[in-house]
DNA sequence: CCTTTGCGTATTGCATACAATAATCACAAC
DNA sequence: GTTGTGATTATTGTATGCAATACGCAAAGG
C-alpha cells in the first residue's frame, strides 16, 4: 500500500523514455521476483535514485494488473497523493504515463478510471498480440542466439514443472516468459515495445484466467510443438503455431469474462 | 510559431485517453487540410475548448514530424513555454505525451531532445508497420464495408492525380490515407492504434523520402494489384503484397537515411 | 409526483515558487 | 600544456495555491 514496496526493485537503471521496457521489466521483476527469468538487470552499482512518477506508475500498474484496483474505478489526486505522501505533481505524471499505456481512461475534467476494455476490445487487442507474436517468431527464427532458445527451453520446463505442481502462479509466470522471450529473441525493438504494451494491457485478464479457470489443463504439447519449430528454425510453421496457441488463451479469457459481466460495457 | 494555429482545427472532441486517435486525427487534419480523406469531425456544434496539454502536443508533433524541430534537438521548457505563453505544467503534460508516442527521448534530469532514431530502428519499425498493415488488410478483407473499399479507390486516384500534376505533397496526403484507411477498414481499434502510432513515428521520414527523392517514380502498379486483391477480398494476397509494397518505401527512406547521416548515430 | 433550475461542494487544470541535480567554465596543480 | 577539482549557472523535478469546471442535492414550479 505504501510506494515503497515499489522502491524495493533492483531499480533497472531508468532508460530515458522506455515506458514499455520499463513496464516489461516491472512484470518481469514483480511476477518472477523468485525464478531467474531473462537477462540479469544491468551492473547498477549505482543506486539508481529511479524517477518519482516512475515509481508510483510501476506502483499504480501493479495494482491494476494484479486486479486490486478493480476496473471501474476512479482514481482520485489528493487522496492518492496523501497514501503515496508525494505532491500531485509527480501523481500526475504517473497517471499521464498509465494513460499513454491504456491502462487508465482519463476524461478531461472527470478524472481517471481504471481502464475496462469491452471483450471485444480484448479480442482485437489478443488478434494483434499474436499477430506481433507470430512475426516476432519469424524474426526469431533468422536472428535467435542459441542462448535464447535454451532459456526459451527453460521457461517450458519451469511451465512443466508447475503445472504438475499446480502452482498456477509459477505457472503464469514462466508462460509470460516463455512469450516474451520468443518476441525478445527477434531482436527488433520496435517489435517488443509494442508487443510489451499490449501484454501489459492484457495482462489482468491473463491473469485472473488463469489463476480462476476451472480444468485447468496445460497444453505442453503446443508449447513442444512452438520449440521445435523454432529449433528447426521454420518461421512460417512457427507463427501459424503461436497464432493457434493464442487462440486458445482468448477462449480461457472469453470464458471469464462472459462469465463474469453482467454489466453492460463501460 | 504560435499555438493558435493549432486552435484552429476543427477541434475533434476530445475522447478520453486517445493520444493515438487524436494523433492520427492530427495528421489527417493537417496533412489533408483540403482534400476530404476520412471521416468527417463528429458533430461538435461546441467549441470544445479542448485541453491544453493535448494542444500544445499537436503543435509540437506537428513540427517534429515536418521536420521543422530537426532530429536531435534539444526541448527547454522554460523558454518554449515563454513562446508559447503557456506555463511549464502543461508544457511537462505535452512533453510526456510525446514520450509516450517517442517522438521525443526524456533523460531523467537532462531534459527533452527530438528522438533521432537510427536507421536500424526504422527498418524494424517500418518491419512492425509492414506486418501491421497485412494483418488491417486480412480483416479488411472480412469486414470492410463498400464504401471504406470505395474511398481507398479514390485515394487511389487522388495519388494518380498528384502523380500527374508532380504535386508530391497531394501524393504523400493520398498516400497516407490510403494506408491509413485499409486499417482502418479492420475495425479493430488495438490495430488502428497501433499502426498509427508507427505510422507517426515513420512521418517524417517517409514526408521526407517522398519530398526529397531524386527519381519519384509512382508505384501504381502496386496500389492497383492491392486495390484488386482488396476487391477479391483475397487477406492473404492483400497481405504479401502490402508487405512487397512497404519494402519499396523501406529502400527509399534507407536511401535517404544513408545519404544524410554522416554523424554517428545519437 | 415528476421535472427543472439554482447553488454548494468537490475535483481537476493551470500557474508559480522553491529545491535538487547536472552541465559548464574557470582556476590551480601537476 | 593538460588534467583534475571547485564553484557557478542553468535546467529540470517537486510542492502548493488559485481558478475553472463538473457533479450532486435540494427546492421550487408545473
Amino acid at each position: 500500500m505504501d510506494v515503497e514496496e515499489v522502491d524495493g526493485q533492483p531499480a533497472a537503471r531508468w532508460s530515458g523514455a522506455a515506458m514499455p521496457a520499463e513496464a516489461a521489466a516491472a512484470i518481469a521483476a514483480e511476477d518472477a521476483s523468485q525464478g531467474p527469468v531473462s537477462q540479469a538487470p544491468v551492473t547498477a552499482p549505482f543506486v539508481a535514485p529511479l524517477p518519482l512518477p516512475q515509481q508510483i506508475a510501476a506502483h499504480l500498474r501493479d495494482q491494476i494488473i494484479h486486479d486490486v484496483l478493480k476496473p471501474g474505478a476512479r482514481i482520485r489526486e489528493q487522496p492518492l497523493s496523501a497514501e503515496l505522501k508525494v505532491s500531485r505533481t509527480p501523481l500526475r505524471d504517473a497517471l499521464k504515463i498509465l494513460m499513454a499505456e491504456r491502462l487508465v481512461d482519463l476524461a478531461p475534467n472527470r478524472g481517471a478510471v481504471v481502464a475496462d476494455p469491452s471483450i471485444e476490445e480484448l479480442r482485437d487487442m489478443l488478434r494483434v498480440y499474436s499477430s506481433l507474436e507470430a512475426l516476432g517468431a519469424g524474426l526469431a527464427c533468422e536472428r535467435a542466439s542459441p542462448a535464447c532458445i535454451a532459456r526459451i527451453h527453460r521457461h517450458q520446463r519451469d511451465m512443466l514443472a508447475a503445472y504438475e505442481r499446480r502452482d498456477r502462479l509459477s505457472y503464469f509466470r514462466a508462460n509470460q516468459a516463455f512469450h516474451l522471450d520468443i518476441v525478445a529473441a527477434s531482436r527488433n525493438a520496435a517489435l517488443i515495445e509494442m508487443h510489451g504494451r499490449l501484454n501489459i494491457r492484457l495482462h489482468r485478464v491473463r491473469y485472473l484466467a488463469i489463476m480462476a479457470h476451472q480444468d485447468w489443463t496445460f497444453v505442453s504439447n503446443q508449447h513442444e510443438a512452438i520449440l521445435a519449430a523454432l529449433d528447426a528454425r521454420d518461421g512460417d510453421l512457427l507463427g501459424r503455431l503461436l497464432v493457434d496457441h493464442l487462440s486458445g488463451a482468448w477462449r480461457a479469457v472469453a470464458m471469464l469474462e462472459a462469465a463474469a459481466r453482467p454489466r453492460a460495457a463501460e
